[in-house]
DNA sequence: ATGCCGCTGTAAAAGAGTTGTAAATTTGAC
DNA sequence: GTCAAATTTACAACTCTTTTACAGCGGCAT
């Protein structure tokens, strides 16, 4: 299933969209300013990226320099209002692949994420791993040495996270919402707890981690 | 050099389509519509056909009739929009070879391709069965060690789903639409009901299911 | 070094939510 | 209407999540 980040700070219209994208089979994940929409953007690694012209705080067009000046090729489809100021083209020479302008049809904005989404071929990885740990995201499967540990859904959740990124320094609070989402708001031990679980499962020596690695004062960092 | 048709409306798909076979060494036949699809499947003999489930004229599923009617088994994948009401057991049991939910990824659909190319010397699989369990697609009968199992139509509807989807794991509502239908709206609790009655009637200890696996949280995955 | 204070590791308890399952109810075909 | 099937309901049993409590550790000022 692929995962569309839909970033508007208009509450009405984005749940409007969210609700237009889940009924139509994809995974929406909100984000109702530009700071905000640029975390998920990078951390969440979704297959397309709705993103609002106008926003309080980083614009449209900033958060398309941002990504792909730094190396992420996203699929972002520019939402404008009718009348705004645009320059199509260099919206589109900017790394904008395609721009909506507002009000606009479910129909219409669902051909432009289709067509945007047909041109790009997705990444979508099959299989992660580091060390001796596969996890195979079709199956939803973990395997160690080839024989298959358990884990349960927050603990899976966590686990293809960090995987999927690596080296980065990741706050507890960067942790919950990516992986928690923002309808939960549960204490920042909680992350602590899953970790101990991902280091018993999967380290080889569990007291002393070298994958899941705490950057103390600051969350934690998984290296493969 | 083996040949493929390609039957759908959409011009660009098609030829991104056709591009992409040819550049993996396959020789690409294209039809817009069905009417010159179905001309093409049966004078053309292509080794596969990729066919739009929505098309202007014939429906995917209606090309799948007429060429299974008229003996013809060149194996077929039906592509089909998301959203788009699919019921996956129908469409394999009219003789589909697979499906593909678009938009779909280069990578998944060539995947797709060459494992029914892989498995096809034709026909479409007729039996299905795991452990001690046979399911005789063409008669819509279970026999356990040689023994028949009565089933009712959603319970078999249901065993069958699982048979074609081994190892992956189903979530509730995946199983609701897949199974039951995007019309009807039952409780996702229905879904458990039966599952109940599959393992009741297929495993051999059905307190410790072996082959009908709760995922918590997830939904349930079959083994064979 | 030493001692302090806040941060982290961890097990275990408490809490929240999910599933198994039988029984009751509804639906639909004849 | 009757009957079988499908669906919903209800509740016990269970799993997972979160919190809690405390021990131990890390860094910092003295």
């Amino acid at each position: 299933m692929q995962t569309i980040l839909v970033i508007d700070d208009d509450e009405n219209l984005r749940d409007t969209i969210g609700v237009l994208l889940e009924r139509e089979g994809f995974r929406a994940v909100l984000a109702p300013d530009g700071r905000s929409g640029l975390d998920q953007a990078i951390l969440g690694k979704p297959a397309l990226i709705l993103a609002d012209l106008r926003l309080p705080d980083i614009s449209g067009v900033e958060i398309c320099k941002r990504l792909r000046m730094s190396g992420i090729h996203t699929p972002i489809i520019v939402l404008s209002a009718v009348g705004e100021e645009i320059d199509k083209v260099l919206l589109l020479e900017i790394g904008a692949n395609d721009y909506v302008v507002k009000p606009f049809g479910t129909r219409e904005l669902l051909a432009r994420i289709r067509a945007v989404l047909r041109r790009a071929p997705g990444e979508t990885e099959r299989a992660l791993g580091f060390a001796d740990v596969q996890v195979d995201i079709e199956r939803r499967t973990v395997t160690r040495r080839g024989v298959e540990v358990k884990f349960t859904p927050a603990e899976y959740n966590l686990l293809t996270f960090f995987l999927q990124n690596p080296d980065r320094p990741l706050s507890r609070d960067m942790i919950l919402n990516s992986v928690w989402g923002y309808e939960s708001f549960p204490n920042t031990r909680t992350v602590d707890a899953h970790v101990v679980r991902l280091r018993q499962k999967l380290e080889s020596d569990p007291n002393c981690p070298r994958h899941f690695i705490t950057l103390h004062k600051v969350g934690y960092r998984f290296l493969p």
